[in-house]
DNA sequence: GCTAAAGTGTAATATTATAACATTCCATTT
DNA sequence: AAATGGAATGTTATAATATTACACTTTAGC
């Protein structure tokens, strides 16, 4: 299963080109396919965002930015999240206020997101299961569920 | 139960100042026990979260707070949430940066929160089969859960 | 009353995010 | 190739959210 690989992958030291590589060739692909521009800026926030699995914030990309375009603005991050974000290629993690890269963006999925408050790692899982529980919640309070935020702080086995 | 109770409670039209005096009567009695300190400021900024069912944000709370203290400062309302919080008496919802008074603080609890889009009211439920769901995924990726976010955007049944 | 800790006042600042409008780029049509 | 219209970017300013630092006051325990 896929999840299952990606997330195996990310658990353990890995060769993260791979994961850097799918990222962006998925996003090439994904764009193509429902005609929306990757464009350079896009492509590159994309690279800085996916370095690593760490989350990382508008303003500490916006730093990284500007050693390529030191003339760069906040809204030139913020435009380009909000676009990698529309096209599924990644994530944002309220409780930090920082962003992911999404290492199955190809697939529809319902993840959850477990965050390393040690090493700062976020991961994102696949919670179909978790998923169909709440939503069997929130049916019987006739909710009609549009957007999940799920976010799991704790330890990763690295760091517990 | 009591979290059906209050689920109901809050569906449906209901007599909002039963919701206020439990939430402040809980916040006596828990601080109480607990010998925290429910002062004056720590009070009212916990009633004016609790007027209503709708999330509030800390500067909301300033301008209200601030009729009746026109000197005070942001610092002041993010003492009193900090506090508000640490007690139980208050939830962040971080997918909107406000907050909730808890109408369940005098029991532990796992719930999640669903958040109308239309008329914003925002409701905790019990949702400790959902935990008990993630915690099984998260165990099985040997990660230590420590805090979890878990809001639902949404229609509630009276706006859909 | 003395003391230490907790709470509050006050000012400044940090961090996160958006609005408004001008300009440029680029695919399509002519 | 030129015209055109929409998307993307540049530029400036500002809004919205949150914290730090330090002085002063209140409170509870001794
Ligand atoms: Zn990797
Ligand atoms: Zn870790
Ligand atoms: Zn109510
Ligand atoms: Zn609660």
């Amino acid at each position: 299963m896929q999840d299952n690989i990606n997330n195996k992958t990310v658990q353990h030291p890995h060769n993260h080109q791979g994961c850097m590589q799918h990222a962006l060739q998925a996003a090439e692909q994904i764009c193509g396919a429902k005609g929306m521009r990757l464009t350079a800026i896009r492509k590159r926030i994309l690279e800085l965002i996916c370095a690593s699995h760490k989350a990382i914030g508008a303003y500490e990309l916006l730093d990284l930015f500007k050693l390529e375009d030191p003339k760069a603005k906040p809204v030139t991050i913020y435009r380009a999240l909000d676009f990698l974000m529309e096209a599924g290629l990644a994530h944002k993690i309220e409780s930090l206020n920082a962003f992911i890269g999404c290492l199955q963006a190809e697939t529809p999925h319902k993840s959850a997101i477990l965050i390393c408050d040690n090493c700062k790692n976020a991961y994102e899982i696949d919670a179909t299961a978790v998923y169909e529980s709440l939503f069997t919640l929130s049916d019987s309070m006739q909710f009609k569920p549009q957007c999940l935020t799920l976010e799991l702080h704790g330890l990763c086995v690295s760091c517990s």
